[in-house]
Order: C-alpha cells, then sequence, then structure tokens
DNA sequence: CTTATATTTGCCAATATTTGTCAAGACAAT
DNA sequence: ATTGTCTTGACAAATATTGGCAAATATAAG
C-alpha cells in the first residue's frame, strides 16, 4: 500500500508532539481514521490536504504531491506493466504543456 | 479525460471491420459501453482487458498497459504537481525491484 | 502487576462512485 | 422516409470509499 503521505504526516505530527486524537479533532474526524492514513491503510480525501497541511504548519503543495504519489502507486501496484505506463503518462505530460 | 486506451481500441476494432455492436455483444456489455470507452468517457473494468484483447486478437499487455496509463492519467489530470508526483513514483518503482 | 493513555484493528452503516441498460437522438447511405 | 451505426443522457444496480464505533493491542508510569 502506499504510504509516501502517511509517513510524512505522522513525521510531522509526532516532531510537534501532537496525539493522534489531537491531529484528527482538528480535521473532524476518528482517531482511527489518522491512524490509518499514517500506515497506509487509508487515502485522506484530496479536500482534506489543505487542512492537514494548515495544521501541521506544512507545505500544502508538499502534500498534495506525496497523495497524488501515493493514488498512483495504488494504480499501478504490482502490475507488470507498471514502468511502462509510467513512461507513457510522463511522455504525455511533456507533450501536453 | 484518457483516450489512450479507447483511441487504440477503435483502431483495432475498425481494422477487422468490426461494429461497435459487435464487439459489445462479444463483451457482453451494451454497445453504447464499448462507444464511450472509445472516447474516454468510461473506463473499461480490469477484468474485461483480456477478454477485449483475446477478441481482437491483441497483444493483453500492450492494452493493459495503456489501461493503466489511462488510470494514472486520470489521477493526475489537472494536477500542478502532477510531474513531481510522477517522478517520486518513478523512483519508488525502481527502488523496489 | 495494575492503571492510564495512545494507537491499531475489524466491522458496520452511510455515502459516493462506477458500471451497465435503456431510450432517444445524430448522422450517413440508400 | 427507412435502415443501420454510433453517440449521449438519464436511471438503477452493483461496488467501493468513507467515517464512526468498540474491542484489541501497545506503551508508559506508578
Amino acid at each position: 500500500m502506499a504510504t509516501q503521505f502517511g509517513v510524512r504526516i505522522r513525521e510531522l505530527r509526532t516532531k510537534q508532539n501532537m496525539l493522534l486524537r489531537q491531529l484528527a479533532s482538528k480535521l473532524d474526524v476518528d482517531t482511527s481514521i489518522i491512524s490509518k492514513v499514517e500506515r497506509g491503510d487509508r487515502q485522506l480525501k484530496k479536500e482534506q490536504i489543505p487542512l492537514i497541511a494548515e495544521i501541521l504548519s506544512a507545505d500544502k503543495e508538499e502534500l498534495l504531491m506525496l497523495w497524488l504519489a501515493d493514488q498512483l502507486y495504488n494504480v499501478i501496484e504490482g502490475e507488470p506493466m507498471a514502468d511502462e505506463a509510467l513512461k507513457s503518462v510522463t511522455k504525455k505530460l511533456k507533450k501536453e504543456k
């Protein structure tokens, strides 16, 4: 499972001596959800990212990037053609801009 | 919307003078679904790919790769951090193998 | 060891998204 | 005008995601 985002959140949270419960409360979700997010069991909703970034005084863009990376990873996880697909999309993206 | 897969399907289908209706029937879905898939309005279910590959005498791996690329594209479409996220996942993938 | 607090886990209901069907419409060929 | 193909939108059914709860498991302190 994808955990880039979760690992970073945990890092930010613990460095500030913040408890799961406190972060959860500010995000207005149950503690268990944050626990799962940090361990990569769950993905946060995209709309929650700006808020969690603010709560943790983190860079919104950085967290969004990590979150996106997790979404991408979930798509290709365990796929034999993962590498080719990534290349294909990267190429397509370059053409667009 | 993502269309790499759809464009290829249409290419394969028309080259064989196959009608939407015929392909749909063999795939056991309504014609409209194939129409939407080919235009990128819909994604096929992953499980349907081996079957459609066989129907069209196409390379299963190739179609799966294109399908994956579409899924990836749907994730990052319109995202400012798309490029960074792609790089991040590509890097992670390399480490894994 | 016991208590107190923090975290993790599994399960459920509510919600949201995806999937497929149907019917109507657009378009071309005749 | 009729026929055949393809497209589109509305809808219901199936599936997946989300969040909350409560029990289980750690972790820490006395």
